[in-house]
DNA sequence: CACGATACATAACACTGCTATACCTAGCGA
DNA sequence: TCGCTAGGTATAGCAGTGTTATGTATCGTG
């Protein structure tokens, strides 16, 4: 039998792998076509690195897309709890829209495939913060009879749609601070909420104080 | 002075556009890639008539998607209003979802570019349907205090949040029954309708009894 | 009937993502 | 220390894309 000890040759460079993602993702923000050979030229590698790393393009955008969730949910991180978790539920709805307002194509482009991520959870990393402070106020009282991840999702779904309407240009852009809030605002005074406490929750959340 | 009388010759064939926009809106839903030469070569056509009609891939984009809202609004002109106003909204919402069940692909494209369409007014035209009935639930007392457009555009965006989630595959296919008459209900409500009664109009006209 | 402007067909262009091939560098065993 | 080897990387070419230049056929007009 052949016994032949397989050496194990060069590994690929990871400082290549992330720096093709963030090229790209730098690429999205700035509103240039991210094509192959411009990637590829800017990161200063050949076009085969997307290939060794990524598999092709496809899977280079799955990265980005991953890459993009995954900002997504340290900025909603940095949002420290508070002793209202309606205010807080607010809070990380205005860091989920500004994070999506400030790159709005890579907003889009995670979902445009966002079923299909490379690891998924660390997309649900993102949305966990806000189940989580929806059970918060399931415990507090403030919602009653409501399924946190069920208000999570409503919430998470109204502010999407606002969201992808402005961006695509549809709805101004001051329809953000018209319309999220309010949306918010509903969608807890249908889980349970007071409705003038909550409004004031919601104000002080999206406003950020 | 020259003075040239100029002739008016051969004008395009009206049905090679229409059957463009038709044959692209039916690859479209049939997830099929819509390429120019596969486009013409379905038509019978050749490559140039893209040019000439449309001035190039984007403008048939644009065509397409204008087609997309207007069998959006005939879909929703189709719905016939009764006394319920809110249960109309319900309606009109079921019948927006399940149009853009039917062909995913198309109502995504729609959404592309939504903001340049060649004639806004038609896509226009299924939102004001949505103004009418909420005017409606105003006039008949269900809402109090609110603005009829800023109510469809809350409806609105948070149907199209739902819609888009479910159809990239984040959310799975019953979502939209589980969290769009919800949602709709926390809207109307948030409008000042009551809260049961407005329950048994959003499941009145969500079924489409 | 002849003219001429224009819709349409054909072919070639620049660009895309992708792949086959050559090189060459990193790491192990002798 | 040195040679071997496996895999990362560079180069060149491929099929396919949208677009454009050029030729041809056709219709409305005088």
């Amino acid at each position: 039998m052949l016994c032949i000890v397989r050496q194990v040759p060069r590994t690929p460079d990871p400082a290549v792998r992330v720096a093709l993602i963030e090229q790209a993702a730098a690429m999205l923000v700035a509103r240039e076509p991210v094509t192959l050979r411009a990637l590829a030229g800017r990161v200063g590698t050949s076009t085969m690195a997307v290939y060794t790393h990524f598999d092709g393009m496809p899977g280079l955008w799955g990265a980005v897309r991953q890459e993009g969730f995954a900002r997504l949910a340290r900025g909603l991180a940095e949002v420290s709890p508070s002793d209202d978790p309606v205010r807080d539920l607010a809070a990380l709805g205005a860091a989920y829209a500004a994070n999506a307002v400030e790159n709005p194509a890579l907003y889009r482009a995670m979902f445009d495939a966002a079923a299909d991520l490379p690891d998924p959870g660390a997309a649900g990393a993102g949305f966990a913060l806000l189940v989580d402070a929806a059970q918060r106020a399931v415990d507090a009282g403030r919602f009653v009879d409501a399924d946190p991840a069920a208000v999570a999702t409503r919430f998470w779904a109204s502010g999407h749609g606002v969201l992808l309407l402005v961006l695509s240009g549809v709805l101004p852009d001051d329809a953000l601070d018209e319309h999220s809030p309010a949306l918010a605002t509903a969608v807890f005074t249908a889980a349970g909420d007071d409705p003038e406490r909550c409004a004031a929750s919601v104000r002080a959340g999206w406003a950020g104080s």
